[in-house]
RNA sequence: GCGGAUGUGGCGUAAUGGCAGCCGCGCCAGACUUAGGAUCUGGUGCCGAGAGGCGUGGGGGUUCGAGUCCCUUCAUCCGCACCA
C-alpha cells in the first residue's frame, strides 16, 4: 500500500494540538528563539497559495531551532482590524466582528491544514478589547510622554512641567507673555499638545471622501487611496498624530545594527530623508517680517535670483502687493483645489506667481522678487526656498518658464552649457561670490555656514523628509481612542477605565453632519455620562506596531507585557513577511519599540533582529479563445487564423494548459454547449503570468493541494519552487516531482506494506551520502536557502534507493533532519522506527567529517581551461608529484601536440589546468 | 531622476573564482501492465553525421581559469520621487 498521506498528517495535527507540541518552556535552561510571522489580515478570500510561502519557511526554522535544543516561540495571530470588514459591513449591515470571526476561523482551519508548529495558545486577534485594552494603554502613554532632546529619549510630560515651572519660561499667548502657572487650562493644555508624544493638532491631512476618513502618507500610492485606489485631496483637519519625527535619528541610525536587507534599510532611509543644510533669514523689504529658508546648498546663496513659497505659506497674505492680490489669490484657489493625483501627474508642468514684494538679500543687499510656486511644498523645511536657477533643476525649469535671471556662481570641472541645464553637482570652484570666491565647493559650504551663524542670519540645521503619523481615522472598525473632551480639553482615560470598547452603531457611516460613525453610538456613550469621546478610532497599523510583545505574555491581564517574559524573550530573533511593509507597519513597530524601551517597559530597541522578505507569488492564467461572439473556441496555437477573444478559464480545470474540456462544459452554464478546434486532440489554453487574483481566475488554494497530495508536498514543493526571497510564479504541474520523492522517501522505509528497517551496521558509502546531507541541510536552513535543501533530500534519498539501504543507523538521521520540512511523514516514521516521544524535539544529528573525507579525486585536467580528460589520483599526493604524473600521461601528450607547457597549475583537490 | 533587485536549457532552478546546467517539470525512447494523472530504466543546453565547435542579457577588463570579481551598457520588476 502507498503512504497514506490524509491519515497520518490528520493524526499527527491532532497529535501535536492534543499534547501542546509546540507550547515553549516556561521556566527552560536552553536558549530562547523567536521565529515570528507578519499576522495576516484575515480576508474573506481566504489564503491562498501565496500567503503560506512565508509562513512554511519560517516554520521550518522553528522546527530547525528545536531540534537544535532551542526553545522556541513561533506565534500566530490575526491583524483583526481594518477596512475590507467595515466596507463589507456598509454594504451589509453585518457587523464586521461577525466577517472578521467568520474569516478567521477560514484562514484558522486552512492553516491547521499545513502543519504549522504555531503555539495558538498565544494567538492574539487586534481586534479583541483583551487586546486593544493594551493598544490603548500604549496609546496613553504616547500621550503621557514628551521627546526630551537632551537626554535623546521619551519621558513623561511632568518633567517637560517641571522645566515650564520655572520662573524664567515664559510663554507668548494671544500676544501676551505669561509663565506656566499664569495659562489657562486650556492654554496649559494645548502648550503641552505641542510636546506630547501623541498630540491633537490642525494638520494637513490625505482626505479620501470615498472612503470618508484620512489616510497616513504610506496609505496613498499614486495620489490615491491603497485600498480601492479612490482619490485623495489635502485638507486642514484637527487630527491625532503621533510624534515618529522625534526618533527620525534614531530610526535612522539603528538601521546599522540590524540584519535586514539592504532593500528595506535604504527605502526606510528615503523615506526618514535626512538632509542637512543650514537655515537662512530673508528680511522682506519694507516689512518687519522675515522669510526663513532651508537649504543644502548655501554656497550657492550669491545665484540666488528669487525666493519661492510654497502656496500655503503663512505670510503669502501679508506680503502680497495690491497689485498682484487678484492673481496670487487665483493662484492659490487653483493650487487648493488641484488634487494630488493631479498635481503629481503633472510635475513636469510649471506653474507660480509672482507677490509683487522682494526681499533683501543678507550679503549684498539686492532687491530679490518673492515668487509663489507649488513646487514648493508646504510641509517640507520652512515652506520656502532660496532659488538659484544655474545650479537647481527646479528652479532652473522655473526660472526659464518665467523668463527670470539666472547667476552662474559655480565654475564645473568640465564643460558646461548653461543654457541648457543648471549644474546642480558639488564639484567646481566659486565666483562672484564675494567672500566664497576661489573655494571648493566643499569648503564654501563650511565657510558660509560659519558666517551666516556668525552674523545670526540662520544656522545649520538637519531636516527629514518623513512626517509625523497620522493616529485617527474616521472609521468604526478599529480601536477607539482612549481620550475624551471636558471643555474642549482633550484628556486620556485613565489605566483602569480601559479597555473603552467598541460602541455599537445603527450604521457604518459617518453622520449626517460629517462625524464618524462612533458619534452615531448613543448618547449614553460618554465618560462619566457626560463627556463625549474621540470619535476617530485608531489606524489599522496600531494594533500590528507592538503584537511581537504580547506574544510573549498573551493572557497577561495586569501588563501588556510582563518584565519577566520582556525580559526572557527580548525581540523577535527571525522575522519574516512581505517587503511592501517597508515604510509603514515596519517603520512603526520600530518607532512603538524604542519608544516602549525608552519608558523603561522593555529591554529592547528594536523589534527584530533579522527580517526577511519573502517574494510574492504570482497567479499564472489560463485564457481560452472565444472565436467572435460564437460559443465556439479555438485552440491557442490556431488561433492566429481566426477573431478571437481571450477569456480568462479557472485554472483548477486546466493541466498543463491542457484544458479540461467536460470541466469546461459544466464550470459555467453558457458553456455548456460549447464546441471546440483543437489541435492534437487537446484543446490548449493560453497563459500569462498575472497577480494572484479572484477576477482573473487564476487563484491555486493550498487547501486543494493539501487534500490532493498532502501538507507535506504543499511544504516541499513552496520551497522547492525557488529562492525565498524571490517572487515567482505558481505553477502546479511540477509538484508531482516532490510528491514522487515523498512516496520514494516512504519506500526506503517500507517492503510492501510492511516497514522494513535493518540492524546491520551503515556502510562507508551510506554513512557519507546521510552525512553529506545531514551537513547541507543545517548549511541551507542556517543561510535560508530552502529550495536547495528539497533538492539535496531528493538526491540522498536517490542514492539511497539506488543502494537499497534501509539501515537504521541511515534512517533514522534522515527522518529527523527532512521533518522540519515535511514534519508529518517525518513523525510517522519516527514512530514506526520505535520512538515513543515525537520527532519535533529529537536531536538534530551531527555531522561526522570523517564520514565526508575522500581519499582520491577524479581530477579534471584541462589545457588553456578546457578540460579534455580525468585523471583520479590519490589526495596525498603533493602537488609537483601530481604534475609529475600528469606529464607522463599519453592523454596529455595528446593534447599537447608536441608542444612544451608554459606553465602547470595543480589546485589540490580541485583541477589540473596546462598552459600551452 | 534616485535607490533596490533580477537576467543561466522549452520551464522552475543549481553551481566556497576550478568539469556550467545539480534537483525537478516537460519532452523522447524503452520495460512492466487489467491502458494509467501508477511504477521502473535510459536519454534530453544549442549547432554538427562526426571530430568538434558554441554557450550564463551585450561589450570590455582582472586571472592559468569568470555565471561568480571589476568597469560599462541594455532589458525587466519593485520602492521612492518637485524633499530645496
Amino acid at each position: 500500500m502507498e503512504y497514506n498521506f490524509r491519515e497520518v498528517e490528520k493524526k499527527w495535527q491532532a497529535y501535536w494540538a492534543k499534547n501542546k507540541t509546540f507550547k515553549p518552556e516556561e521556566k527552560s535552561t536552553k536558549p530562547k528563539y523567536y521565529v515570528l510571522d507578519m499576522f495576516p489580515y484575515p480576508s474573506g478570500a481566504g489564503l491562498h497559495v501565496g500567503h503560506p510561502l512565508g509562513y512554511i519557511a519560517s516554520d521550518i526554522f522553528a522546527r530547525y531551532k528545536r531540534l537544535k535544543g532551542f526553545n522556541v516561540l513561533h506565534p500566530m495571530g490575526y491583524d483583526s482590524f481594518g477596512l475590507p470588514a467595515e466596507q463589507y459591513a456598509i454594504q451589509t449591515g453585518q457587523h464586521p466582528e461577525i466577517t472578521t470571526k467568520t474569516n478567521i476561523a477560514r484562514y484558522r482551519e486552512q492553516l491547521d491544514k499545513i502543519g504549522f508548529s504555531f503555539d495558538w495558545d498565544r494567538e492574539v486577534r487586534t481586534s479583541n478589547p483583551d487586546y486593544y485594552k493594551w493598544t490603548q494603554w500604549i496609546f496613553i502613554q504616547l500621550f503621557n510622554s514628551w521627546y526630551n532632546p537632551e537626554t535623546n529619549k521619551a519621558e513623561n510630560i511632568s518633567t517637560l512641567i517641571e522645566k515650564f515651572k520655572v520662573q524664567s519660561s515664559k510663554f507668548q499667548v494671544g500676544g501676551v507673555e505669561k509663565k506656566y502657572a499664569e495659562l489657562s487650562e486650556k492654554e496649559q493644555s494645548d502648550l503641552l499638545l505641542e510636546h506630547r508624544l501623541a498630540y491633537l493638532s490642525d494638520t494637513m491631512v490625505n482626505w479620501c471622501p470615498q472612503l470618508g476618513t484620512v489616510l497616513a502618507n504610506e496609505e496613498v500610492k499614486d495620489g490615491v487611496s491603497e485600498r480601492g485606489g479612490y482619490p485623495v485631496e489635502r485638507k486642514l483637519m484637527k487630527q491625532w498624530s503621533l510624534r515618529i519625527t522625534a526618533y527620525a535619528d534614531r530610526l535612522l541610525n539603528d538601521l546599522d545594527g540590524i540584519d535586514w536587507t539592504e532593500s528595506i534599510k535604504e527605502a526606510q532611509r528615503n523615506w526618514i530623508g535626512k538632509s542637512e543644510g543650514t537655515s537662512l533669514k530673508f528680511k522682506i523689504e519694507n516689512s518687519t517680517s522675515e522669510i526663513e529658508v532651508f537649504t543644502t546648498r548655501p554656497d550657492t546663496v550669491f545665484g540666488v535670483s528669487f525666493v519661492t513659497l510654497a502656496p500655503e505659506h503663512d505670510l503669502v497674505s501679508q506680503i502680497t502687493t495690491p497689485a498682484q492680490k487678484t492673481a496670487v489669490d487665483e493662484y492659490i484657489t487653483f493650487a487648493k483645489n488641484r488634487s494630488e493625483r493631479e498635481r503629481m501627474a503633472d510635475v513636469k508642468k510649471i506653474t507660480g506667481v509672482f507677490t509683487g514684494a522682494f526681499v533683501i538679500h543678507p550679503f549684498t543687499g539686492k532687491q530679490i522678487p518673492i515668487w509663489i510656486g507649488d513646487y514648493v511644498l508646504a510641509g517640507y523645511g520652512t515652506g520656502a526656498v532660496m532659488a538659484v536657477p544655474s545650479h537647481d533643476t527646479r528652479d532652473f525649469a522655473f526660472a526659464n518658464h518665467f523668463s527670470i535671471d539666472k547667476k552662474i556662481i559655480i565654475t564645473p570641472p568640465t564643460e558646461w552649457d548653461f543654457e541648457k541645464n543648471s549644474y546642480d553637482e558639488k564639484e567646481g570652484k566659486l565666483i562672484d561670490s564675494d567672500f566664497l570666491n576661489g573655494l571648493e565647493v566643499k569648503a564654501a559650504i563650511k565657510k558660509v555656514i560659519s558666517v551666516i551663524e556668525e552674523k545670526e542670519l540662520g544656522k545649520g540645521k538637519t531636516n527629514f523628509r518623513l512626517r509625523d503619523a497620522i493616529f485617527g481615522r474616521q472609521r468604526y472598525w478599529g480601536e477607539p481612542i482612549p481620550v475624551y473632551y471636558e471643555n474642549g480639553i482633550p484628556k486620556v482615560l485613565d489605566e483602569k477605565e480601559l479597555p473603552l470598547l467598541l460602541p455599537e452603531v445603527d450604521k457604518y457611516l459617518p453622520t449626517e453632519t460629517g462625524e464618524p460613525p462612533l458619534a452615531r453610538a448613543s448618547s449614553s456613550w460618554r465618560k462619566d455620562g457626560k463627556h463625549e469621546y474621540e470619535y476617530s478610532t485608531m489606524p489599522g497599523w496600531a494594533g500590528s506596531s507592538w503584537y511581537f510583545l504580547r506574544y510573549m505574555d498573551a493572557h497577561n491581564e495586569k501588563e501588556f507585557v510582563s518584565k519577566e517574559a520582556a525580559n526572557y524573550w527580548q525581540n523577535v530573533d527571525l522575522y519574516i513577511g512581505g517587503a511592501e511593509h517597508a515604510t509603514g507597519h515596519l517603520l512603526y513597530v520600530r518607532f512603538w519599540t524604542k519608544f516602549l524601551n525608552d519608558l523603561g517597559l522593555i529591554p529592547v530597541s528594536e523589534p527584530a533582529k533579522k527580517l526577511i522578505n519573502q517574494g510574492m507569488i504570482q497567479g499564472v492564467s489560463n485564457f481560452v479563445y472565444r472565436i467572435g461572439t460564437s460559443n465556439k473556441y479555438v485552440s491557442s496555437g490556431l488561433k492566429k487564423d481566426y477573431d478571437t477573444t481571450p477569456l480568462h478559464v479557472d485554472v483548477n480545470i486546466v493541466n498543463n494548459n491542457v484544458l479540461d474540456i467536460e470541466a469546461f462544459k459544466i464550470w459555467r452554464e453558457e458553456n455548456k454547449n460549447a464546441e471546440f478546434i483543437l489541435e492534437d486532440g487537446k484543446y490548449i489554453c493560453g497563459s500569462e503570468v498575472e497577480k494572484m487574483s479572484k477576477s482573473k481566475w487564476n487563484v491555486v488554494s493550498p487547501d486543494v493541494i493539501v487534500e490532493q497530495q498532502g501538507a507535506d508536498c504543499l511544504r516541499l514543493y513552496e520551497m522547492f519552487l525557488g529562492p525565498l526571497e524571490q517572487s515567482k510564479p505558481w505553477n502546479t504541474s511540477g509538484i508531482s516531482g516532490v510528491s514522487n520523492f515523498i512516496r520514494k522517501l516512504w519506500r526506503l522505509y517500507h517492503n510492501g506494506d510492511a516497514l522494513n528497517i535493518s540492524e546491520e551496521p551503515a556502510t562507508k558509502p551510506e554513512l557519507k551520502i546521510v552525512h553529506k546531507t545531514i551537513k547541507k541541510i543545517a548549511h541551507d536552513i542556517e543561510n535560508f536557502s530552502f529550495n536547495t535543501s528539497v533538492s539535496s533530500f531528493m538526491i540522498c534519498v536517490n542514492e539511497l534507493t539506488d543502494l537499497k539501504c534501509n539501515k537504521r543507523e541511515i534512517l533514522e538521521p534522515l527522518a529527523i533532519i527532512i521533518a522540519p520540512y515535511a514534519p508529518h511523514i517525518a513523525e510517522e516514521l519516527w514512530n514506526k522506527l520505535g520512538h515513543t516521544e515525537g520527532v519535533s524535539y529529537a536531536k538534530f544529528p551531527e555531522v561526522n567529517e570523517s564520514y565526508l573525507v575522500e581519499s582520491a579525486f577524479s581530477y579534471p585536467v584541462s589545457f588553456n581551461g578546457k578540460t579534455r580528460f580525468f585523471q583520479e589520483y590519490d589526495l596525498s599526493l603533493t602537488k609537483e608529484q601530481i604534475e609529475k604524473e600528469v606529464m607522463t600521461l599519453e592523454q596529455t601528450q595528446k593534447y599537447l601536440e608536441g608542444k612544451t607547457p608554459k606553465k602547470i597549475i595543480v589546485v589540490h583537490n580541485k583541477i589540473v589546468n596546462i598552459v600551452i
